[in-house]
DNA sequence: TATAACTTGACGTTTCACGTTAGCTTTGCT
DNA sequence: AGCAAAGCTAACGTGAAACGTCAAGTTATA
């Protein structure tokens, strides 16, 4: 249960980034320096690493910096709690809805590598190919998006 | 069965992107340009606007342009036929384990903020709150990887 | 024969997430 | 007290991605 006090290049090394990123982070108002000396160093606690570490972790899911800012941003600018609990609520089910359509996109891919993989698996239709001359005699015109396709006439 | 013969303006005009889309994925080598006046012009059938086309939905799909290219250029590095087929699986499984792998990310993304905003609907308990005094009385201090992290004494 | 469309070349742009001096001040240690 | 290590702010640099935007000249088409 010690206070544990960090400078800034102690705070970095322990979650693995630099200096330079946390001043960085701070700039953007994802993380707060609440302990400041007269000498302006910036002092740090186990709670600001944990909470630093929470930011590299959503970095890590993918997200931005900036839609990081935005949800502690939300967190902070009222602090009536319950309103604020609704507002994080809002945003974090905003992030699953635009990650569930991520999953699809990605699952689309998927599902077309796959459908490439099965067609050099089997007959001799290849990329190089596909739009042209193999058209007529493949089996998967149906399938196809790009057969046909060539507007106008 | 119109020979359609375009210019690189109706080309880009046709696919939606620019003429100078056009001639900078032809400087990646991601687009030949089988067909050019003494002029210089350049001048692309219904098959390349389909070759094009495919591009498009592939950079969609969330492939950057160096490895379309990659693709690409495996399927002209060499013209054995089988070989190439080979290649070509190849690139595409990789692609696709790849794409596995980016799903389990996101899987676990969507996991995670599930997790959070089931913690918001119930107890107080958020985000702000969640590195510091609230761990004490957290009931889910097990499934926490915060907790408890911090290092050294 | 205009003029719209094309050519190459080269520099500019935006976004992201920091890296890297520079010049100066503060802290930690002996 | 004195010195090196670490911090401070401010500001410019970086590097990848995917083009945008001149410039200055050439070609195609009504």
């Amino acid at each position: 249960m010690s206070p544990n006090r960090y400078r800034i290049g102690e705070l970095a090394r322990k979650a693995g980034v630099t200096a330079r990123t946390v001043r960085y982070y701070e700039s953007l108002g994802l993380l707060k320096t609440q302990d400041r000396q007269d000498g302006g160093q910036r002092y740090y606690t186990d709670e600001d690493l944990v909470y630093l570490n929470r930011i590299i972790q959503l970095k890590r899911y993918g997200l931005t910096l900036d839609e990081i800012a935005q949800i502690i941003r939300l967190g902070n600018e009222d602090s009536t709690g319950q309103k604020r609990r609704l507002e994080l609520l809002k945003q974090y089910r905003r992030l699953l809805s635009k990650e569930i359509q991520h999953l699809k996109a990605v699952q689309e891919l998927i599902g077309d590598l796959s459908w490439h993989v099965e067609q050099l698996e089997g007959i001799d239709h290849d990329f190089q190919q596909c739009p042209g001359t193999a058209c007529a005699k493949c089996e998967f015109k149906e399938r196809c998006e790009f057969y046909e396709k060539p507007e106008g006439q």
